[in-house]
DNA sequence: GACTCGCCTCAAAGCGCTTTGGATGCCTTT
DNA sequence: AAAGGCATCCAAAGCGCTTTGAGGCGAGTC
């Protein structure tokens, strides 16, 4: 079913029922509802492709997503992301297109996502130090929001990000404040912003409690389960062994709460975990006492939603002042952390 | 940049420059270098909208992600599922649309896309008893591809799926060839094809072992790590518990996992535990000696791939008859699971 | 030299929609 | 009674591409 049939159908014309169908205030009121009425019943709906070549606006979405070449791996946290972005799309009426491509090759899909006109602006997922991909974007005049923030660019850009180092100092913080004074750091891959800015804020609450910096206590890998379990491995074995451990996802903290128990250690007691959770809704730290670990929580689902508002908001009014959000982040104590051990 | 003012810029017809791009023969090769070079120096690529318009194919897939609305989760393994998928669309020119929708109201989104025309072809994901989807899309014309199978639908349709069934049944022969007698299922929802498929392949092996089906110890439910974690919790407390754990996703697993350490158990001594495990990139279990649990793991994300190739090769073909494609599986003994004990 | 045959190239139609710029008819107003 | 206003509706252009049906041109054939 399409317009020119619809219209026939009513015996209207096709500008007619096309008006009557988006609210334009030309026709009648009892001509809109026998169109409106119509168009149910025949189920039908225009079609995207050719609305949006005549409107000129794709009503579409790309998020890029990266693959860590490394391990093959897409981080979890996107699937919960792109499920809050997507509930706001779904309401205003917009689509999502998604690819996932190595990292560093996400410059070569937005300028095509440009020159074929398939979207009307772009989320940019996991942004990197210095990140080339803000400039490319302004050039090319495709409105943008990041998930993150990127170090070292000066023009203003929209994100939406945690307070990645005030929330690790605070997290060091907590732990230096219970004795501890061998802390290592089980980082995400540094080269991601998020992942930099976690390391500066571990680093001034050391600073802050005299502690030195023990580079054989820092890692910085792709946050998987097995990653947190070797390195906490490796680590347990030294000795002096650190008595706590700073993470940066709670799948890389399960890696180090087996490797704890593996080495003979508990946890809470002989050895401290505390870790950033994204609130991922297959695994839920939980809340209050029933809380695995102590934790920085932030929801990365309502990231995804306030990310896809001020997108939208943007693509509305590509002009105004770029905004940005900082995400409330919630401090859980859990069981995971106690007192240094003598 | 578009095709009038490309062909203007090389004195040559729209029509000239569209079959040069496209690889048509009535073009000289000289001809067709010099259009291709012009092309990619103004950055030109045609207009998706535009070109599927005058072709009829959207060049695009859709996805509908359901979202279980009781713990608005999205299921882990569709991040690995659409990776896998997305490689495929990539090679082929294909985009992806994806959707997160509440598990029930996916009807309505086919139904929608296939009014719009968005996409040229559906997979199905997570496919539940009877489930009605598989009609309407045959209705609608929409050629699809289901990742699973719907029992109790007898029009055939085409799917990669698991062999859930068998591998749940080797699964439990597994434990029970171990000296277990008392077995828990820890299943997804029983909704799902897969997981009522699993449930009868456990009763299989424990009626082949002459061992009666306790309804206390089989828990279905969606697969978060709080679920594994409270179900094990409450069978270890009774008396007699159960000695082993037959679990649906690693992620789970871990809460199981975690539940007998923290009963004071030991793992793969005084409890086992066996899970599936989908090979998501970011939570490996393992192989060989390495191995976390003893699992059957099945590459979900090779499943995507495969999913898309035959919804790729049906879009072509849409009137051959249905393939169908059962996934290898791996068994891999770890350290979670041994001897019952005395 | 006329004619056919390939090879290249083109103008124009059409995909399904939105939107511009009227046209029509009816009711008020002067 | 003529003019103006308003509420409805319409024809046609245009979005950027593909594709049909045709035309131009040089080479080969008789």
């Amino acid at each position: 079913m399409n317009l020119k049939e619809l219209s026939e159908k009513l015996g209207l014309s096709q500008t007619t029922v096309s008006r009557a169908l988006n609210g334009y205030p030309e026709v009648s009121e009892t001509t809109r509802k026998r169109v409106v009425a119509a168009a149910r019943a025949a189920n039908y709906s225009p079609s995207t492709r050719a609305r949006s070549l005549a409107t000129g606006r794709a009503m579409s979405i790309g998020h890029v997503i990266p693959v860590a070449t490394r391990h093959e791996m897409v981080n979890p946290v996107f699937g919960d992301f792109i499920a809050g972005a997507s509930e706001v799309y779904a309401v205003a009426g917009y689509e999502m297109l998604l690819s996932l491509v190595p990292d560093g090759e996400e410059e070569d899909v937005y300028r095509a996502l440009k020159a074929k006109a398939a979207v009307d602006g772009i989320v940019v997922h996991a942004p990197r130090m210095a990140d080339p991909r803000i400039a490319l974007l302004d050039e090319l005049a495709l409105p943008f929001v990041v998930h993150g923030r990127a170090s070292e660019i000066d023009t203003p850009y929209s994100w939406v990000d945690v307070p990645n180092r005030g929330v690790f100092r605070e997290a060091t913080d907590h732990l230096t404040s219970q004795g501890h004074t061998r802390i290592a750091l089980i980082n995400g891959q540094e080269t991601m912003d998020f992942a930099f800015r976690r390391r500066l804020g571990f680093e001034d609450a050391l600073a802050d409690a005299n502690l030195s910096v023990d580079a054989r206590w820092m890692h910085a890998q792709d946050m998987t389960e097995a990653y947190g379990y070797e390195a906490t491995c490796a680590m347990l074995a030294m000795s002096p062994a650190p008595t706590a451990f700073l993470v940066a996802s709670l799948i890389t903290a399960l890696g180090v709460q087996r490797a704890v128990i593996d080495a003979g250690f508990r946890l809470g007691k002989d050895v401290s975990v505390l870790t950033f959770d994204d609130d991922l809704s297959y695994l839920r730290n939980g809340t209050g006492e029933n809380a695995i670990f102590t934790a920085v929580r932030s929801s990365v689902r309502d990231a995804g939603r306030t990310a896809a508002n001020m997108l939208l908001e943007r693509i509305e009014n590509p002009n105004v002042a770029h905004k940005t959000h900082m995400m409330d982040t919630q401090f859980v104590v859990g069981g995971s952390t106690g007192p240094a051990p003598d």
